[in-house]
DNA sequence: ACCCAGGTGGCCC
DNA sequence: GGGCCACATGGG
């Protein structure tokens, strides 16, 4: 049918781009920001940091997010259970460099309850499927689709592919898809490549770092 | 002085 | 289903 034979040519170029963002960049865990995210294998409290980073890199600026880590670092705040019992002002005051800082100490509040209290910490994750679990961080308020896949893929390690707005910017570039919901991508690149969280985790950092590096040329 | 950055939820039509 | 808005800060 011409569709399976569409979807094959979309196959193939999703399956080569990533060839060639790979030979042109090289593996993210060695480029800045992606040292953490793409590192493999991560310890317990490196996930946490990263499931902290998720919220707060929400609309903001990654060198901003640092900042606001570092505060929390200082005060041994960099933990899911040390976020559940520091108050709110002590939070608030230390990711202010994140922007929206109410609301994010607001979620991060909420996410590291639902990690302490509901499922027993990133350990207690490894029992519950990925679809029910995507469904649990959901509902969280202040976790949206990006925000959980972002959690589900570098925290977790399941292979849950991250739609983003660079994500869909190199769609529009490479004319990938003529359509941009969250869901519809994320079924094209699922379905195009191999099911591995190492293969997502790197896939989705250098379409990161190449739509970057587009901007900065432009 | 502007515009933007790895979003989300609420409200409206 | 889409369009617009608030949320807040620091960097270019």
């Amino acid at each position: 049918m011409a569709e399976d034979f569409l979807d094959k040519k979309i196959k193939n170029k999703i399956t080569s781009l990533y060839q060639q963002l790979l030979s042109k960049y090289g593996v993210p865990y060695a480029s800045g920001q992606w040292q953490l995210w793409c590192k493999r294998p991560k310890s317990e409290k490196e996930k946490e940091i990263i499931v902290i980073e998720s919220i707060l890199t929400q609309r903001a600026n990654w060198k901003n997010v640092q900042i606001a880590v570092k505060h929390l670092e200082e005060k041994n705040l960099l933990s899911l259970q040390s976020i559940v019992e520091a108050e709110y002002q002590i939070i608030e005051n230390l990711i202010r460099p994140s922007g929206f800082y109410r609301q994010k100490t607001k979620r991060l509040k909420d996410l590291a309850n639902f990690f302490v209290y509901e499922i027993g910490g990133i350990k207690g994750t490894k029992q519950i499927k990925t679809p029910l679990l995507r469904e649990k961080l959901l509902s969280i308020d202040g976790v949206g689709k990006e925000t959980a896949d972002d959690i589900l893929l570098y925290a977790l390690e399941r292979p849950v592919f991250v739609i983003d707005e660079y994500t869909k910017r190199f769609v529009k570039m490479h004319n990938l898809s003529s359509k941009f919901s969250y869901d519809f991508l994320q079924r094209i690149f699922e379905n195009s490549i191999k099911k591995d969280y190492k293969i997502y985790e790197d896939y989705h950092a250098l379409i990161v770092i190449e739509m970057k590096e587009k901007q900065k040329k432009s």
